[in-house]
Parts: structure tokens; C-alpha cells; sequence
RNA sequence: GCCGGUGUGGCGAAAUGGCAGACGCACAGGACUUAAAAUCCUGGGACCUUAAAAAGUCGUGCGGGUUCAAGUCCCGCCACCGGCACCA
């Protein structure tokens, strides 16, 4: 690269507009209420200045990027491919006429940070800070318009303290199923003391904290020793954490839970009212895991107990031939008889030594051991086996399952290595398969007991009647289940937001936590030498005891909240960045948020956070919405997954690997436009594609083409010989010496230029609605490629031109654009703020066109007609062509399709 | 195993059911140059013919089908990528 003559001075370029924007702050965006300066390229546009109201304003457009976690190594080319493409629509949308909000900010708390405090005892909001400055110099080198007066840090006190005030929220709230929305605890306090009044403190308290959705749980917890933290379940992949890929064990533990749970049946319907593709949605769905069934009870054989199982194949329960518990399943012990309760015992012991990794991934062969007690199917009174084994989960369902050896691939493999019997109920629809295991739909057979009989019903048929039999008998009822678990809130790390919680002792010893008011946020983290935990095991936070023991003798809490918090509500605080009474202000909230595309217009992020972040952020913002906070049910109405860069060798880009490029390296050889550029033209945004620094010199020769159009070539000699021999403060003042090129000017455009234009006006407007950059950029090429041949240059195209290009190449765009000035002919002073130009359909008009003729589907001839041909005169032109006229010599014409317009096929034999 | 996505020249890719390969990279030839770089012009899917061309045949992962016409629609496979995975 070093070896190829630089092809326009983007060096000085580049800084030179970068500065501009920020004095001008040129992408600020404002809000309902906001003072504009009359200068501002806005209020030049809009015809608006002053305080202004929302009326006044522009229809909105808010464009986000997933925030960064600000690593130490820096942003490496895979990084700005989102903000690329998010940053051409913002100023795209901007020459709209829209008042587009393109905030950014920094997901600053942290793992990383932490662990280097451990090792060095640096504190991590050093760490932090460096890492940011790091972050914001390579993203400000990049050229995005961001409005920068909103920037925000999660670990800001200014920022988590609302982070803290919204976990108040929900520790303050429950979920009430009838009105299927969440409301305040007290109202549901002031519920409980009708009913019960004078119930004594301890009780009501443990039934208000029972509800409330953010609860203290005793749960089984993900626990990595390595990280010395929990960690939630959607941060465990195959067994290991997902940062930093440690083992994990289960492990009961008391932990901060949010119920999330609660919010299943919304997350999961209120899919179907934003626009996401379907593979993002149906992650969610799984993760969310709905199954419509029925649980039903079934009586322990001499013991007044009854096991609920939970089934989706109720219509199956005839050929249930014994049941399976979970081996933590409470009633274990109870039933177990006494000559198999040793085998009981020792099974449940392997199983609990086992790890996840064991329990699962390597388990392919089924494992279990017999209780020795029976449990009568309530549909014929039969007996069947109780079994323990551990391909019953304990945390789905009910723990306990009826098998259906049969019709259930598991029960089956079950059923076969311990001798089990197995009853064929259903009758597959096609009479030669094995009905050994099938699981599909067929027909009940087999299916009479007493009181009900299923035979000869469909498997939907048979399951509602089943479900009603046993509602109507009160031996079970339909139910639906979830996958998805209450998500686990704490984490055993300094470098979070602490929890605004106090524990107190009552009188009668019990300890229990109560919120702290809100006038005492934000809850800031102790200073501390050691960032470790303790010797005993318990947080970093605990180390400070000054800290923990409160004057009244109630202490903190000392676990943290976990990374997400910050992120789960980032996009409401650009909102209203600064607002110091509110986490977002009433007006601000409404005129961002609302409207026809409700919430976040667009949505640009990687895949990787598609049950974690965007699941949180729904959840929060669904409370948020139901307390009466946000106006919108949903946060992001259309978001869309940029695919990975790799590496040029094909890999995904690892320091292992050694094939990461930090972004600093083509910014610095090609310029950011190039990059910018490159970035986009790779191939389809939501495409895996690998780099090609050949590919980023190709766009780069592209914009030197571009330059080389508007510029005279002798000044430009002029300027680089100047350049050699001047003070290099002084550089960006050279940019003056190059001069137009003395074929634009102010000339009418002729008819093929209009038209070459308005081609590329409409490709490009087309695309970038569409999201298809590549394409959108490949006819800027076609412009450029024909108006190098142009002996003269109108400057109304060429003006129009560079609007057409800015959202791509801003600084270049820019610079072109203020030379042109020297014309004055460009509609604006401000390119940022000109009005997208309007394709005109009449001057594509052509006179005459081109007709591809086939025969039998195979082309013959391409052949011109008059563009205002009908099928009959275009189908006499196909037929009377030369080359076409000798090939059906020997032939009989049957048919002849002529499309309009478009093509002639002769069908002939 | 289940769900989702992708498969087109040497490479990145493009094509509302209507001329497959736009645009770009790499490559080759030419112009400019003492020379190189840069720039500008030209060429290009494969095969078969040919001095060169024209003409012809084949061609969008594989096998079928629908249609005047299929990269595109339908049926059945294969490969790769991503997600979920004993969820009853």
C-alpha cells in the first residue's frame, strides 16, 4: 500500500471537516424545548430557532448502534461496519428532513477492568477512562455524525443512579396476572390487608417479597469459580461462562432474581409487532420456550400424595407404563420404599456430584434407579413404576413426567435399557411405520379406560378431550410452560452498579432487606485497596466494612448488579442525557419514542446479543411501560444484525490468530472515507464477509476518481509540490490552492447527463431505504464512470452528485461541495443539512430500447424498438430481424410471447 | 436431533419468474514514461472450433418438477455457517 501514489489528500481532508462538525456541532440533535441557535445548519434548514416545541420540530428519526464495551486493545475494522451503516442512513434521513437523534455512549462496567485491578490494584474507573478516550479517539477519527453532547457512561454516578432508581422500580413493583401488567407493591399491600388484616409483619412480608419482581431467591446458580461470581443462565455456553470460557457448576445459592418469568407470554406475542427478521424473533421464541399441555395428578399407590406431571401429549396417558422425578424432586424420599433407599440415596448423590457438562453433553446413555413405589394413572386405575433418573429436570415443568416409552424418543431409550413396558397408543397416519417411538400425530388407539375412551380420535381430537375429561374431574388441567427462568440479577464484583438495599434485623431476629429511598441515589461503590473477595468467600464490597455497617445498624447489600443493567436502558437516557430529575424527561421520551415507528427506528448490532441484551431491554422497557414511564410497549421497532468482518484469511478475527486490523491502519493509509466506504461495499450488511485490504484500495481508487472529476490537475501538482516545501501546520491552508476543474460549470445539463444522474438518484434513494449499501454505492461508480467521459460538467449535477455521495464519504463530499461553493449554484451552504435531491421518472424516458428476443427460450438477437412500441410492432420487429428470420426457416411458429417491453419468445418446432 | 441462514467466474458480489455475472478486486494487453509507480484505454464464465472472428454447446451445490421462460417457484437431497439441545 505504502508503494501506491496517495490518491487525494484525505490526510488534511479528513481532520479539516472532522473539526468543522464539532465547532458547529453540526449533528447536534434537539429536543422539544431546546434553545437552537439561529445559525445552526438546522435552524438554516428547518426555518426554525429559539426555544421550540415538538410541534415545531421535524418528524423524528432515531438510529442507534449497540454501545461498545470499551476493551483495551482498541476498535479493529470488524467494529464500525454497524456504525457505518447507521451513520449513512442518520445523514441520509438528516438531507430528509428528518430531526434524526445518532447518539453513542460506553457499556463501561466490566469484567475486564476488574481483573486488572485485582492484578495491579489500578482502579478499574481508571482502567475505564483510558479505555474510553482510547474508544472515542478511533470512533471520532471515523467521521460518524453523532450528536456527542449526549454521550453517556454506564459507570457514570450520574447514570447508574438511575440504573439503581429503575431497579427501585421493579423492587417496588409486581406482576398482577388479571391485569396482565405490573403495578406498584402497595397496591397490592393494601389488597393483602383487606383480606387478611392484622397479619403479623414477618408473614405479610414474606408474601409482598414473594412477589415483587425483583425478589431474593435460594436457587440452584450457575457458580464460576474462576470468575469467582454467579453468572445468569443466558451467560453459560456449553458449561462454560461465556466470558472468558471457565467452568461452571450448580450450586444453591441466595441470589437477586428479576421475574421475568412473569413477562414470557408478552415478550413472546409482542414479537409480532416489531420488525426484526425472523431468525433474531425465533431465538426468541426458543430461549422463550412456550409448550401448550396439560399437567395432570397422579396418586402414589398407598399414600395420600399425588405427583403432578406436566405433558404435551396428554392424549398419550394410556400408554403411560411408569413415571419419572427429577432426582431433586421433593417427594423423593418421601416414597421411596425402604429396601431401595439406599440405591436411591447413592444415585442422587452421583447425579449431584455430576457437572452440567456430565449431566447433559456426555450422558447419552440414560441413567436411573427405581423407588420402589407405584403411582395409579388416573385413566385405568393401573399401577406403574416410579423412577428417578436425571434426564428429568428438575426446573422445568413440574420435575416429574409420565413416560410414554411408546411415543417419546427419551422414554423409549428408557424404557429399552431397563425393561420397561411400552404400549402403543397412537396409530401413525401412514400403517407401515414403526410405531416404536414415533412421535408425530396419528391416530388414539389402545385408548379406553372405564370412564373415557379416546380410540379413533386425531391427536388434537383426543388431546381436548382428555384435558377436559381431567379438568372436569379434577384430575389435571391444561397449562402452558416456559423454558425461559427468572433471570438472575447479582453478580459477586466490585465493578458494578451496587444494589440501593439495605438488610435490617426485626425483632424476632429475622433478617430481611427493605429498598433505600430514592433521595439516596446514586449508591456509590467504597473505595477499596483489594479488589478480591474475601477470605470467606463473600464480594469485593464486603472488604469495606465502613461501608457495609450503616450508623442504624442495618447493612448494604454487597453484591452488584450485573453488565446489563446499563444496557438495558441506555437508548431512553440519550433521550435526555443530561436531565438530572428524571431518567428521562415526559416530553423528550414522547417525541423520540412515539410516532409512526414506534421507539427506536432502526437498530444496528451484532447477533451475539440475541437472548441477552435484546431480551433484558424488552423485558425493562415492558415494565417501564406498564408503570407509565415510556410510552411504547416495545423499544426497538426494526433492528437489524450486521453479519461479522473476518479476517482476510476467512477466520474470525482473534489476537491468536494475528489477523485482527485495527481500524487505525486503513484510516491511516486510505483515509475514513475509504474505509467507510470499503465497509460497506463488501457485500450485504447482514453477510459474514471476509476483509481484502485490495478491496479497501479499490474504493480508494475510486475516490481519487472522484476527486479527479472535480478538480484541476494543475493545481493540484501546484498544491503537492507546495506541500513538500511548507510548514505541515500549515498543510490544511494548501487545500486552497487546488481549484476546480474548469469544465464544471454553470451550464445547463444535457438530456443524457440528466439522465445518467436521475438513474443513479434513484438506485441510490432505492437502496438506502432498502439497506442495500453495496449496491447503492456500485451506481455512484456508474456516475462516476460516465461523467468521466463528460467534456462539460454541469455543476447542478455535480452538486447533486456530492448530496448523493455525503452519507457515504462525508469529508470528501464536503470538501468537493465547499469548491463548489465558488459556482453558487448549490442549493445550501451546509452539505449535512441539503435536501436529498428527487428523482424525476420522465428523464429516464428512453426513445428506444432494447428487446431481447428468444426462441424456445434461448436468445437469438437483441433487437431495437421504438420505446412507444405495442406488442404487435414490437413482435413484426422480432419476426422481420435477420437473425432471427433464417432459424425458423425450417421451423413451425406455435406461439409468440412477447412481454411488454421487455422480451420476445418464439415458441416453435 | 430441531430451528434459522447461505451455496452464482480466480476472488468480494449483482440480478420485481424475462439478455446470468452489474459494480469492484486480481489478471492480461495497450497508451503515457528513459524506466517504474500512478493514471487513462481495452479484454475477459467454461468448452468447442478458428490464423483471428463469427457461429455453436454447456453453465448459478446435486437430482427431479412446474412454466413459453427458473439463480429466482415447488418436491427430494448434499455441504457449510449460526442458534438451541434430555424442555416431557
Amino acid at each position: 500500500m505504502s508503494s501506491s501514489r496517495r490518491q487525494y489528500p484525505f490526510h488534511l481532508i479528513e481532520p479539516k471537516w472532522q473539526k468543522i462538525w464539532d465547532e458547529r456541532e453540526a449533528f447536534r440533535a434537539f429536543n422539544p424545548g431546546d434553545e437552537i441557535p439561529p445559525t445552526h445548519p438546522f435552524a438554516l434548514r428547518h426555518k426554525v430557532s429559539g426555544k421550540v416545541s415538538a410541534a415545531q420540530l421535524p418528524p423524528k428519526f432515531y438510529i442507534l448502534d449497540m454501545f461498545p464495551y470499551p476493551s483495551g486493545s482498541g476498535l479493529h475494522v470488524g467494529h464500525p461496519e454497524g456504525y457505518t451503516a447507521t451513520d449513512i442512513l442518520a445523514r441520509y434521513k438528516r438531507a430528509r428532513g428528518f430531526n434524526v437523534l445518532h447518539p453513542m455512549g460506553w457499556d463501561a462496567f466490566g469484567l475486564p477492568a476488574e481483573q486488572f485491578a485485582i492484578n495491579t490494584g489500578q482502579h478499574p474507573r481508571k482502567t475505564t477512562e483510558e479505555n474510553i478516550a482510547t474508544f472515542k479517539r478511533q470512533i471520532k477519527s471515523l467521521g460518524f455524525s453523532y450528536d456527542w453532547s449526549r454521550e453517556i457512561a454506564t459507570t457514570d454516578p450520574d447514570y447508574f443512579k438511575w440504573s439503581q432508581w429503575i431497579f427501585l422500580k421493579l423492587y417496588n413493583s409486581y406482576f398482577d396476572k388479571e391485569k396482565n401488567s405490573a403495578r406498584p407493591i402497595a397496591e397490592l399491600i393494601e389488597n393483602r390487608k383487606l383480606q387478611i388484616p392484622n397479619e403479623p409483619e414477618s408473614s405479610l412480608r414474606a408474601f409482598v417479597d414473594s412477589h415483587r419482581l425483583a425478589y431474593i431467591g435460594q436457587v440452584p446458580v450457575w457458580w464460576c469459580e474462576e470468575l469467582g461470581t454467579v453468572l445468569a443462565n443466558e451467560e453459560v455456553v456449553d458449561g462454560k461462562s461465556e466470558r472468558g470460557n471457565f467452568p461452571v457448576v450448580r450450586k444453591p445459592m441466595q441470589q437477586w432474581l428479576l421475574r421475568i418469568t412473569a413477562y414470557a407470554e408478552k415478550l413472546l406475542q409482542d414479537l409480532d409487532i416489531i420488525n426484526w427478521t425472523d431468525s433474531l424473533k425465533e431465538m426468541q421464541r426458543n430461549w422463550i420456550g412456550r409448550s401448550e399441555g396439560a399437567e395432570v395428578d397422579f396418586q402414589v399407590a398407598g399414600s395420600s400424595e399425588k405427583i403432578r406431571v406436566f405433558t404435551t401429549r396428554p392424549d398419550t396417558l394410556f400408554g403411560a407404563t411408569y413415571m419419572v422425578l427429577a432426582p431433586e424432586h421433593k417427594l423423593v424420599n418421601e416414597i421411596t420404599t425402604a429396601d431401595q433407599r439406599d440405591a436411591v440415596a447413592k444415585y442422587k448423590g452421583e447425579v449431584a456430584n455430576k457437572s452440567d457438562l456430565e449431566r447433559t453433553e456426555l450422558a447419552k446413555e440414560k441413567t436411573g434407579v427405581f423407588t420402589g413405589a407405584y403411582a395409579i394413572n388416573p385413566v385405568n386405575q393401573e399401577k406403574i413404576p416410579i423412577w428417578i433418573a436425571d434426564y428429568v429436570l428438575a426446573s422445568y415443568g413440574t420435575g416429574a413426567i409420565m413416560a410414554v416409552p411408546a411415543h417419546d424418543t427419551r422414554d423409549f431409550e428408557f424404557a429399552t435399557k431397563f425393561n420397561l413396558p411400552v404400549v402403543q397408543v397412537v396409530q401413525p397416519p401412514d400403517a407401515k411405520m414403526d410405531w416404536h417411538g414415533f412421535v408425530g400425530d396419528g391416530v388414539s388407539i389402545n385408548s379406553s379406560g372405564p370412564n373415557i375412551s379416546l380410540n379413533g380420535l386425531s391427536t388434537a381430537e383426543a388431546k381436548k378431550k382428555i384435558t377436559e375429561w381431567l379438568e372436569s374431574k379434577g384430575l389435571g388441567k391444561r397449562t402452558i410452560n416456559y423454558k425461559l427462568r427468572d433471570w438472575l440479577f447479582s453478580r459477586q464484583r466490585y465493578w458494578g452498579e451496587p444494589f440501593p438495599v439495605v438488610w435490617k434485623r426485626s425483632t424476632n431476629g429475622t433478617l430481611y432487606h427493605e429498598a433505600l429511598p430514592d433521595s439516596a441515589l446514586p449508591v456509590l461503590p467504597p473505595e477499596l485497596k483489594d479488589y478480591k473477595p474475601t477470605a470467606t468467600g463473600e464480594p469485593p464490597l464486603a472488604r469495606a466494612k465502613d461501608w457495609v455497617n450503616l450508623p442504624d445498624g442495618s447493612q448494604r447489600e454487597t453484591n452488584t448488579m450485573p453488565q446489563w443493567a446499563g444496557s438495558c436502558w441506555y437508548y431512553l437516557r440519550y433521550l435526555d442525557s443530561k436531565n438530572p430529575n428524571a431518567f428521562v424527561g415526559k416530553e423528550a421520551e414522547h417525541y423520540w419514542m412515539s410516532g409512526k415507528s414506534a421507539g427506536v427506528d432502526l437498530y444496528v448490532g451484532g447477533t451475539e446479543h440475541a437472548v441477552l441484551h435484546l431480551l433484558y431491554a424488552r423485558f425493562w422497557h415492558k415494565i417501564l411501560f406498564d408503570l407509565g414511564f415510556v410510552s411504547t410497549p416495545e423499544p426497538f421497532f426494526k433492528l437489524v444484525n450486521q453479519g461479522m468482518v473476518l479476517g482476510e484469511d476467512n477466520q474470525k478475527m482473534s489476537k491468536s490468530r494475528g489477523n485482527v486490523i485495527p481500524v487505525d491502519v486503513p484510516v491511516r493509509d486510505v483515509g475514513t472515507d475509504a474505509l467507510r466506504l470499503y465497509e460497506m461495499f463488501m457485500g450485504p450488511l447482514e453477510m459474514v464477509k471476509p476483509w481484502s485490504t485490495r478491496g479497501v484500495e479499490g474504493v480508494y481508487r475510486f475516490l481519487g476518481r472522484v476527486w479527479r472529476l472535480f478538480v484541476d490537475e494543475k493545481s493540484e501538482t501546484e498544491f503537492e509540490q507546495a506541500e513538500t516545501t511548507t510548514d505541515p501546520n500549515k498543510h490544511s491552508e494548501l487545500l486552497k490552492l487546488v481549484r476546480l476543474d474548469a469544465a464544471i460549470t454553470d451550464v445547463a445539463p444535457t438530456a443524457p447527463q440528466l439522465k445518467t444522474l436521475h438513474a443513479c438518484i434513484k438506485k441510490v434513494t432505492e437502496d438506502l431505504e432498502g439497506l442495500r449499501f453495496n449496491t447503492a454505492i456500485s451506481a455512484l461508480m456508474v456516475f462516476v464512470n460516465e461523467a468521466m467521459t463528460w467534456e462539460t460538467k454541469p455543476a447542478a449535477v455535480m452538486a447533486d452528485f456530492l448530496i448523493l455521495l455525503h452519507p457515504f464519504a462525508p469529508h470528501l463530499a464536503e470538501e468537493l461541495w465547499e469548491k463548489l461553493s465558488a459556482i453558487g449554484k448549490q442549493p445550501s451552504a451546509n452539505l449535512a443539512y441539503s435536501p436529498w435531491p428527487e428523482f424525476d421518472p420522465a428523464l429516464l424516458v428512453e426513445n428506444e430500447i432494447e428487446i431481447p428476443v428468444q426462441i424456445n427460450g434461448k436468445l437469438r438477437d437483441v433487437i431495437k424498438v421504438p420505446a412507444d412500441a405495442d406488442n404487435a410492432a414490437i413482435q413484426a420487429a422480432a419476426l422481420a430481424s435477420e437473425k432471427i428470420k433464417p432459424l425458423l426457416e425450417s421451423k413451425s411458429i406455435k406461439k409468440v410471447i412477447v412481454v411488454p417491453k421487455k422480451l420476445v419468445n418464439i415458441v416453435a418446432s
